[in-house]
DNA sequence: CCCAGCTTTCAAAATGTTCTGAAACCTCTA
DNA sequence: TAGAGGTTTCAGAACATTTTGAAAGCTGGG
């Protein structure tokens, strides 16, 4: 029977590189650069603090991007500088707890890609919105026909994205704890 | 008194026309292009189905472009092709329903961007799974308590991604009308 | 006030993605 | 089976994003 072998230093870098490849994988299909996903991954998978100069060496990037991407990465809230006693570095921290992670990911994406969106279509709806004379009537016209359905189909998009927004809006505001739970519970509901 | 202005066709034009911009800017962000999602746009907003060529015009992009992103939307489900009688061009239309076309793009989006993650997060944390004896008494040894953090960490968001996955499938899974009831449930879950 | 050590900025280079246009390819009909 | 009408493919051009590296900008101690 082959012996199991002992887990050693290299196996653990290996699986965190590992680790961060996949990550940014995964973020750049997401709309996040690869660079700001694996910055975010090494931070996350080695939990403890690192400053400017590790995650250069450890990702082979320059300064300048890590710089970008560590001050992009602050801005989504995802990771906070810390100082360390008796050392001049900016160290860099990852928040460690994955659903508040995803809570603040999902914060921003609301704020950021989904309120312009729902600003622009109601924007749209009130554009072609019918008088209300006109509207009151079943109308001959097929004009009117047209912009009616027009309307339906700027509508039900409408109702979608409102839907998913306040959806977010409700995750976002619930509070750690009840957030998990809140989750699971969905998953039950059939 | 400034009197309210009739709708005219060239307000419907427009209303469309900033429909498929605001739609296409909004599927840039989502990673998918631009062009795509501005030809799903137009062939939903206007909601009967068009050919190659006017849509072409209509967008003003190349007959390549447009038939290769043709392609990659029926390929999402969202788009099908349908023949005209006495017509030997094709023709396509967008799925018209929201709240499916949601549900075909969740699925597709869990099956080539989650289920690879999740593979993949799965691998990686097999590679350092601590042999048994060894997981199971308290170890004195600093890298054996390392390992474990690590483990924790993947963990977690194991977790997170694998809630993630079963909610969208759960989500997928549900018929069309329980669907948004479902969604609609949620949203008073506190 | 000046310097050392560190961080940020930004123009240009590298890289990656999308789009075009023309040629190849289908598939009906005569 | 020729060819008209239509669709797909794909190499290269256009465009967009990301990354670099060097210079400018901070900051705290001497």
């Amino acid at each position: 029977m082959a012996r199991r072998r002992a887990i050693s230093l290299p196996a653990l870098d290996d699986a965190q590189t590992r680790f961060i490849a996949a990550w940014g994988q995964m973020g750049s299909t997401w709309g996040i650069s690869r660079t700001m996903a694996e910055i975010h991954a090494l931070l996350f998978i080695s939990g403890s603090p690192l400053n400017t100069d590790q995650i250069m060496q450890r990702l082979s990037i320059s300064r300048g991007n890590a710089s970008m991407s560590l001050r992009a990465l602050q801005e989504w809230g995802i990771v906070s500088r810390v100082h360390k006693r008796g050392d001049r570095k900016e160290y860099f921290e990852a928040e460690q707890d994955a659903w508040s992670m995803l809570r603040k990911v999902i914060r921003e994406r609301l704020r950021r890609e989904v309120h312009p969106v729902l600003a622009s279509l109601f924007d749209i709806r009130d554009s072609t919105q019918l008088p209300a004379s006109e509207a009151r009537a079943p109308s001959s016209s097929p004009l009117a026909a047209a912009v009616a359905e027009h309307n339906r189909r700027l509508d039900s998009l409408l109702e979608l994205v409102q839907t998913i927004d306040r959806l977010g809006e409700r995750f976002v505001g619930s509070d750690g704890k009840g957030l998990r739970a809140a989750a699971m519970l969905l998953s039950k509901v059939s």
